[in-house]
DNA sequence: CTTGACAGTGAACAAATGTTTACTATATAA
DNA sequence: TTATATAGTAAACATTTGTTCACTGTCAAG
């Protein structure tokens, strides 16, 4: 399989965070002349898988992806090699890492936007939020995974649950937003 | 800050996927000597940001990570430096990135679990499932992401929605399990 | 005032890197 | 059969790499 040797680079790069210089490469695909390895390069990146960038080489984001497949509902075989997206998590997930931190989610209060116990969410520092926006913040001093909201006859911000059997809560004092959540992830097992 | 140019260092790997050389660190840090990137570099080695492997430049774990919180509803500084775990997203997702792929969730079949219409799934193909795990699977001839289950007195294998409002579904032919899911991961905006 | 740590410069160099050119073997298609 | 594309070898080489050594300026602590 020609596909044998990119999965090897691809391990290689999994395992040590950077791809390995020909010679390297020579040793990983047990070849005995270099110049194969320039050869067999310069088709990935023909095919997209590599660039080079001033002589430098460095993986695109083909390397990466995952195939994404669409809805699951429609009967056709969607295994095939066609109607393929791809999709790299890392970029996917994180805009910007500097700002970034995650949250092990703990309590029942925002369920109803399928957030659960242990959920792990990714939270982007110091945003403005938006309205409807969740939001980490610090209401009166008590941190606390919310929905932001605006009450237009009252002229303030209060954060709503995502449950119904949590109330509404308007700040007595102070509503200090610390970061707006992008994404949730759920790990099973 | 110090910190900055292990930043200006993050943003062009993520930008770039690679690290860059010491040449190229010099440009990017605006010094002129390249003992000056050594020194640093070695440092960053220390500080266990980055490693060498026989002479070999790479990343570590630590370069990637995204700082870990800890439960929200306890009501310390949970920003503070302290009680910091790191986590590597997408290490933490995919295992094995020739194994796996993602699939767009539809339907509401599996809310109890709090996976929703529009959520990225990641299957792990070709798995033998465990009791209880969500697998793809095709009943029938029909695809389907469900929960397998055991019957014991059947002495069958069937699916069941995490949504009482869909009854479990016992293969009349064929039951075939083409995937474990490992993860779901939403977006935001 | 001095000492030492820290941050940076500059030059020199062996080793490793990516690239080029020329050649061989094998299989496939015309 | 004869081409011709594919996959690989081998050697040679300029360029770049990471490293070492010697040096300078600055700032804070003793």
């Amino acid at each position: 399989m020609a596909n044998t040797r990119l999965e090897i680079l691809k391990k290689y790069y999994k395992k040590n965070r950077r791809l390995p210089s020909y010679s390297e490469m020579l040793k990983l695909f047990n070849l005995s002349s270099k110049n194969s390895v320039f050869k067999i390069v310069n088709k990935w990146i023909d095919e997209n898988f590599l660039k080079k960038i001033n002589g430098k080489l460095s993986p695109t984001s083909k390397f990466f992806a995952l195939p994404l497949l669409g809805n699951i509902k429609a009967g056709f075989p969607i295994l095939a090699e066609e109607n393929k997206n791809y999709l790299t998590l890392d970029d996917y997930l994180i805009e910007d890492p500097s700002t970034s931190f995650l949250l092990k989610v703990s309590g029942d209060s925002m369920t109803g936007v399928g957030i659960f116990e242990g959920d792990i969410v990714i939270v982007e520092k110091k945003k403005i939020p938006t309205i409807g926006d969740i939001v980490l913040a610090q209401i009166d001093r008590e941190w606390t995974l919310k929905i932001f909201k605006k009450d237009r006859k009252k002229h303030t911000n209060y954060l709503e649950a995502a449950n119904p059997k949590y109330p509404p809560l308007y700040p007595l004092q102070e509503l200090q937003i610390y970061g707006v959540v992008k994404a949730v992830i759920r790990k099973f097992n």
